[in-house]
DNA sequence: CTGAAAGCGCTTACAG
DNA sequence: CTGAAAGCGCTTACAG
């Protein structure tokens, strides 16, 4: 019933506690004989290592912290699956808190996770909020890297990718085929700082291109299908809509895809439809959707690469790492019609 | 630098580590006075609480493993969000594992959350060898439940759902519907045991109807869409295809929709689909697609509820839920054409 | 190569 | 209401 302990072992063997926490983490320190004599032991106890006691005593803490603002969507998976990867490949445990896009409630995880003695913390994007919290968390020792989003600070590090220029891009990709009425269906920039970037990167470029900014033709929304569909819903309402959307995140714009078809519209004929994040079942839509790839993955493998590296004692220097994005051309935008075309 | 303990409080406040453990815990037990001195000095030197030492101490953990297959897949989110939902409820915290339906990484997996400390673990779906590693786990007083799936032994918790029955009826459905020629395009059913009672409750209806069981109609593979894609397309090759198809899994289904939509066909006037899960984006698909809603997000929420229980003493009674499945009626399937039906 | 002892940060009877 | 002491399970200089 009770759990089988070291000092048990240690009993059974006739040994001290010492030396079978030696054939644990350093056997070569044991002789041979003695050192066989207590494995087996442990294997007919079903000894099992106490890892929490283990980390408290040697002061040192193997789990990480990793903050999204859900788990619900799809968005951020292939992130907490190259974390979890890379920091299971390094004996590391994960733990994952919702946040919400809410700034109180990351602070509250936090602090949860500083109870748990946490080796090194993942963010998601940086509120306004958490730096001073961050600095906090490195002072302590705390290693922590910010993730999906690229930083002006210069002592906090990022493994990121640049938002503006992602969005920049799409939207000069839509201007370039000829639209001048381009909606954006985007996510909470009110709230979340990455978002505003990816508003700030589409209006650059539409007023370099003299392309007059609208504000009906920006919706702020949830990342939810229902979200996505109600806002192109209203932009094909407006009097005079757009002839492009850019959806600045692809579940907004498989959202915004249903509507159009509802309405009895075809996609790209009638209206451009792009998407952002390049999610698996964008190349599965109909049309297949064109969207920008954000290095998901690579996010979250490098940010544990970082922390890692943080950990072992590099601590000293900030690193920060800007990504690649990519225009990932599909089927969803094209040029419009030509009486759709203000000449 | 270091961080503050419970014994640098004491010091300063002047008192024993004992007495600031109390206003921790049970400030009630606490002098007015003395308590409102150290929780200002806990306030000023920012002391934040070890709740890994705390638990190791009081011989508790407030840790949940969570077992699922992969957490790429949208599939097991909503379960995900109940399980972490209802465990910080609690004051839990989750750690998730990644089996990729593999007993051997269940069992290594199992194992490093005992080193940890779970206070219960929550598998998904039951493998074969995993059930006396389970029973081992009771013993040692780790509360354990199963999900997504009902099992019979009776002897082991769950929170899930009938599997054959849920197949068996969306079966019965699309034979309702005259469709004689269904395939199915199902995951790994060979190692995974729910996915085997699945294609029991396909071939099940097809025998009660007296449909002869063709087995060049079945694909196995992997939760993908490519993988749906792909046994779609097989189907529609064969020289007398199917006139429905079962994807026992949405993923799978997205991924024949666009087999179909690629060959020309239509759904449903050409060939029916229905999907399996109820993941969100279903209702978005063109055309929506029918399939079988699971209680995903409930299982989780039960798990844990179940849990809390064990952990809170009444450990002695096996609790069994198996939950409601819906059949999801939307565009996606219809009577065969009438060239279709063998008369 | 091995053991005794002190310690990780916190808790909890027990005694006062 | 409060403190001294033993303990949770493991580790690590130190000494031999």
């Amino acid at each position: 019933m009770g759990k089988i302990t070291i000092k048990e072992i240690a009993k059974l063997a006739g040994v001290s506690n010492a030396t079978v926490s030696r054939v644990i983490h350093s056997p070569h320190l044991v002789n041979q004989k003695t050192r066989e004599r207590i494995q087996q032991v442990m294997e007919s106890n079903n000894y099992v290592y106490d890892a929490v006691a283990g980390d408290l005593s040697r002061k040192k803490a193997s789990v990480i912290g990793l903050i999204i603002p859900t788990i619900k969507n799809s968005i951020f998976s292939s992130t907490v699956y190259g974390i979890q990867e890379k920091a299971e490949e390094g004996g590391y445990t994960t733990i994952i808190g919702n946040s919400n896009y809410d700034t109180k409630s990351e602070l509250n995880i936090m602090t949860l996770f500083q109870q748990r003695r946490i080796a090194g913390l993942i963010l998601t994007g940086l509120s306004e909020g958490v730096s001073k919290r961050i600095r906090e968390f490195m002072q302590l020792g705390i290693p922590s890297v910010v993730t999906w989003e690229k930083l002006d600070s210069s002592d906090i590090c990022y493994a990121g990718f640049d938002n503006f220029k992602a969005a920049y891009s799409m939207t000069n990709h839509l201007i370039g085929l000829r639209h001048k009425r381009i909606g954006l269906i985007i996510g909470p920039y009110t709230r979340v700082r990455r978002v505003r970037s990816r508003l700030d990167g589409y209006k650059t470029a539409l007023n370099e291109h003299s392309i007059p900014f609208d504000s009906d033709f920006i919706f702020e929304s949830e990342y939810t299908l229902v979200d996505g569909k109600e806002a192109m819903q209203r932009l094909l309402s407006l009097p005079d809509p757009p002839t492009a959307v850019f959806a600045a995140s692809d579940v907004l714009a498989m959202g915004a895809l249903t509507a159009v078809k509802e309405n009895g519209l075809r996609v790209p004929q009638d209206i451009s439809i792009a998407g952002f994040d390049d999610l698996d079942f964008t190349a599965y839509l109909d049309p297949p959707l064109t969207t920008v790839r954000i290095p998901a993955f690579e996010m979250g493998q490098l940010a544990v690469k970082m922390l890692f590296e943080m950990i072992d004692g590099e601590m000293n220097q900030v690193r920060q790492y800007c990504l690649d994005t990519d225009l990932i051309i599909r089927q969803s935008c094209a040029e419009p019609a030509l009486d759709n075309i203000s000449l």
